[in-house]
DNA sequence: CTGAAAGCGCTTACAG
DNA sequence: CTGAAAGCGCTTACAG
């Protein structure tokens, strides 16, 4: 910019004016100073505005996994937001590591992003304290912050697991089991939650051998239904507790002689071409990300609310899965 | 760090060293300056640090579509190589428009990212010269650079093509209707070259009916796979140029009463558990993304390498629709 | 309409 | 082992 301002002749402050297309230049200083920012092929340092400025405009998202087809619609809205506002997106995984997330996190926070979305892998976030009390607007999605009071959009999971397992109970089933995540992880937790009120509220006992919480490792997934699948009193039906139990418990049932009804959390693509097509309680990953990215906007335009929860309705998808009739 | 220097009595290189645990620093000063960064919630801020050293430690990718799951590897294997180098990820969809795709890479690059990693919407890359002249690495993934010489990641589409359709033609059939993606996109034409090939290489004529090429628009797709499917004369087995033509193909085949052959470039999850099983010529998007990468880190520690084209290769996985005989 | 000075928060190069 | 000065590339607040 110094040389910028010296070849064509002017002071810095004219220079930056040109670059920022601010009004108050002559038409004729304006084209010299564009002559030399052409020759000399000057680029605006961004870092360097945003050190002066105080905002970044960068909004940074922790997510789980990249790769994990459920995160690309939330990732995407996130992004759609934050463009609207001119706000570039930084975003990584952490993969369901407490440590990696807080790392990530701060790191984030150490960019001086403008907000954060988090999607949380541990259970205390008192670290983000400080950067929240500094001015760095967080909402966490899909799971509630632990122990901090925060922002924090999230799916009816305790709801849509009802839903789910009532539609088995209404189908005639009377065992049914529920694979689920990690108990660590909330919506884990609320969805057999849920399960366990849908059987309650019909008046049906649960064989502790009916539930299984743990990784989402296809091994443990398949290891888990094929226990509950067996045995003198198998289960009839299950329910899986997200897209990547659904997906084992899809393939492990594809092997079995007998037809097992099946209802999953999240819906996926090609749920509807398989045979049969496989009933979901959907929940719209988009809308997650949207509303919270809202949210944070509306903490960055100076907006003074409370810590909220926000819940959105989840919906189930009868393909043909969910509706057959128990056989044992 | 000025507060924090005055607070525990020190200069501010002082507080610098031990905020950046340089050594040189009596444990009984670090301790006072610890405690003034804890009293006074210090956090240092990366924006002004990158602005004295140079490097900012991000890396810039641009993609075409963050929810596309298609993209969900590439984009968690470049924030892998970039995590193990100490950088951060900024990513941004460009939607399949140049004008998108170009604001994205120079917003990128105004933030100074170190490197950038491009899936390309547009086939003139000019507006990049200065950047990469100024200092930039810029890798080229899934899509060569257009009018500008630059390092690309590609997979094999035409020989990956040329496999699938060959596979088609030794399983019997001879009118074989190709649907693509839009003709300015390099791969949509490579594999379009590749089926030609194919054909040709058997001595079969391709009517001018059997190939359509377009946006991957579910209707515009279903609407080429019916043309090609009906008539006196239709195709008896359908190659498909990209994961989102094949799954909007799998659909129509499903409404159909005869049986179609089909091949579709990219594998998917679930593929296999489709009745028949989905036969497809695989990338590997994860290589693609890491390779690339690689490369990019390879250029900014310095080495000093002429633009390489590199080229991954694909494999056919026989699963059922692809081994299908010709029904007319 | 234009520009010189100060400063954003840090690090570099140096001197003590 | 420690620190004062200069500077990274911009913008802000002012004066002319």
């Amino acid at each position: 910019m110094k040389d910028v301002a010296a070849r064509a002749g002017v002071g810095l402050k004219t220079v930056s004016r040109v670059v920022n297309g601010e009004p108050g230049v002559t038409p004729d200083t304006e084209r010299r100073v564009q002559e030399a920012i052409d020759a000399l092929g000057f680029r605006r340092n961004d870092s360097a505005r945003v050190l002066r400025k105080g905002r970044t405009a960068t909004v940074g998202l922790v997510l789980e996994d990249l790769s994990d087809p459920f995160y690309g619609p939330l990732n995407r809205a996130v992004e759609e937001v934050a463009r609207a506002h001119g706000a570039l997106l930084i975003n990584g995984s952490s993969d369901e590591d407490p440590e990696r997330e807080r790392e990530l996190a701060l790191a984030l926070c150490a960019r001086r992003v403008d907000g954060l979305v988090v999607i949380p892998a541990g259970d205390d976030h008192r670290y983000l304290e400080p950067e929240i009390r500094a001015g760095v607007a967080t909402v966490f999605v899909d799971r509630p912050a632990g122990r901090i009071d925060a922002d924090v959009v999230l799916s009816d999971s305790f709801g849509g697991a009802v839903t789910g397992v009532a539609h088995l109970i209404a189908g005639g089933h009377r065992r049914i089991g529920f694979i689920g995540d990690q108990p660590h992880i909330h919506t884990a937790t609320e969805r057999l939650r849920g399960y366990r009120a849908a059987m309650a509220d019909a008046g049906l006992p649960v064989d502790g051998a009916w539930v299984s919480l743990g990784t989402t490792a296809p091994e443990r997934v398949s290891a888990a239904a094929r226990a509950m699948l067996s045995g003198p009193e198998p289960v009839t039906a299950l329910f899986a507790g997200n897209n990547r139990v659904t997906v084992t418990a899809v393939r492990v049932l594809a092997s079995l002689p007998r037809p097992v009804a099946l209802v999953g959390f999240d819906d996926f693509e090609l749920a509807d071409l398989l045979n049969p097509g496989i009933t979901v309680i959907a929940q719209d990953a988009a809308a997650l990300g949207r509303v919270a990215t809202d949210r944070l906007f509306q903490r960055l335009a100076g907006a003074d609310l409370p810590p909220a929860r926000i819940e959105l309705p989840t919906r189930l998808i009868p393909r043909g899965s969910g509706e057959l009739p128990p056989v044992c």
